[in-house]
DNA sequence: CATGAATGAGCCTTCATTCAT
DNA sequence: GATGAATGAAGGCTCATTCAT
């Protein structure tokens, strides 16, 4: 039952940081949001910044192993970056808070938050550039664009609208819409 | 000189806040680095919030006007585009800190800061669309991409190239080529 | 082996409280340095008091009657006065962390700690009123001396060098140098 | 009135710490005893260790002093002798908060509070030796005891008996006849 | 008896804000 | 207006103790 006392610390976290954010997020709102005791919190994390760290790389796991599914389901770099794209928002539409938090908490803690540098965002990141450069080799984009500029560019700009639709209250931002017009600006942007 | 006394505390809320965070900021650092008493900076500002809010509108003037002064420097819309492009990469060379709390501190502050909705920030982002709808009138721009989605996915862009650029320590990253690279991969994105 | 698991606590209780101080040690540290789980040292005592007071009384019996063994062993009440003080200092040097808890922890406790009031430290200070009332009796000690100040002061005197024996490091002391100061000293005093 | 301030929080604490120990005093409540706000101990003290360490260094200066000018109004030094006790005891009768701390806390501290080596009890203790040193010189002491053991011996003696005094609720324990008593024992014990 | 995960009361400390001077 | 000492609410974290297994 440990495993599960510690998901749902876990689980907890995400909500409250994302809805407080986490400086304002009190660790005895978390406990009890877990259905703990406050100190339970503290068997399963060191403090208050191991719990957000360990959110960014535990939760990051199953995230990053299905993007990359997604991604080797299409056959194209082409297709795999609208996978990407697809995936990328689906995922902010169902997981709007783990979203809130990459967006928002992930910016601030990495430079705060004591010697964290997000490297399962890098990882994150790189799944771009590893469908990017596949493309170049494959001949289909254009040679003169770094991938390390073009996996930020496209995060950036997914990002971008994904704040953008977590913040407003009313969801009535299609994403799917957003998908679309990103996808086929970047395509055109990139294809030889 | 009241005037210079509430400009030197702005000027100084922009360095500890870039450098420290909004929520690890102190009141009293503030101050001190302004060289005023800690009780007056509540002369010039209700309280932390409204320091950050204030630096937000206050600073976004020139910010925008420059940046309106460059674009219309510029008579067709790609140089616009390539202008807000640069003149974007320029500021956050050469103010990092004001930078800084625009990636970072905007989006904590828009959702938690009492009721700011970041009226200045819309005003730079709408920049972007008017040049881009311009653009479409005139017919240089494809008509099927959305203004409203173009401008957050090209500043979305900009934004995590600097945020990266402000986060690396060693700033051997060159804006110059990472702006012409954005230029390339988003003029030829919604080019006709 | 119930009895094994009390003395085991016991032990470790000792050796904690020495090392750390009362209030600065932890159950589970004593618990684990027992060998047995946290719960279980509740099961041998009420709490953490209690633990403290359990050491003073239990481990006190066999000084008191190591104690009392040696000083017989001696003729005259000079003698045994000579005894106490070797014998004392002794275990400080043989059970320095019995010795370190009896010199401060006591003093905390017996203020602080529920109602203790050190039956079994009484019962050793009066080793030394009695052998003093002893050798009164048999005109060898001056009678103008009281004997519950003479306890006080040999045990003081001899609590005030243990002390120092024990909080210095290095151990560089003599402490059967010091046994023939203080006897000369106090057997000169008190002769008739 | 800053001085004024941070002397109330100095004598509240001694007060508390006195009463209460140190692990068991609440910063709140020496605050509330002081008349000042919980922060405002944190403004002229680091921390409670501070606080405590403090108290020792400041509140033994007059005491030190003033034992100093007691010990020079006598001539010899078995009237210097004299003195100490006498004036310690009354010391202890005077400020029996001071007096605890000393005998328990200061122990306690010695050890656990970061670093401290209780420099100023060190000079206090010095002044027994220095006068025992001067009645050396004089031949009036028997040279065979070494004034570093003498100090301890005596400092403990009288220890132990204000140790005493202070934990006896009813204060029926005479200090004149003790002080009477031990000068007795140790002006016999180290008289050539 | 034994376990050790869970509990939650308690406390030190911080810092935005106030206000007497 | 300006000061900065004072305030006191708030929260992260600890750890003695409990209790379900």
């Amino acid at each position: 039952m440990a495993r599960g006392k510690r998901e749902k610390i876990l689980k907890a976290a995400v909500k409250i940081f994302a809805r407080d954010g986490f400086f304002n997020a009190k660790m005895e709102e978390i406990a009890r949001l877990a259905g703990v005791a406050t100190g339970t919190t503290y068997l399963y994390f060191e403090n208050k910044d191991d719990l957000l760290i360990s959110i960014f790389e535990e939760e990051m796991i199953p995230i990053i192993s299905n993007m990359t599914r997604e991604i080797n389901k299409a056959e194209t770099a082409v297709d795999k970056l609208h996978a990407f794209i697809n995936h990328h928002l689906e995922l902010v539409k169902n997981k709007p808070d783990m979203a809130q938090l990459l967006e928002v908490e992930l910016r601030q803690s990495s430079k705060f938050i004591h010697g964290y540098s997000g490297s399962k965002f890098r990882e994150y990141l790189n799944l771009i550039s590893s469908v990017f450069e596949e493309g170049q080799q494959r001949g289909i984009f254009r040679s003169d664009i770094q991938p390390t500029i073009f996996k930020q560019v496209l995060f950036g700009a997914l990002d971008q609208i994904s704040t953008n639709y977590t913040l407003s209250r009313s969801k009535k931002i299609d994403l799917n819409e957003s998908a679309e017009q990103i996808a086929n600006i970047f395509l055109n942007g990139v294809l030889r």
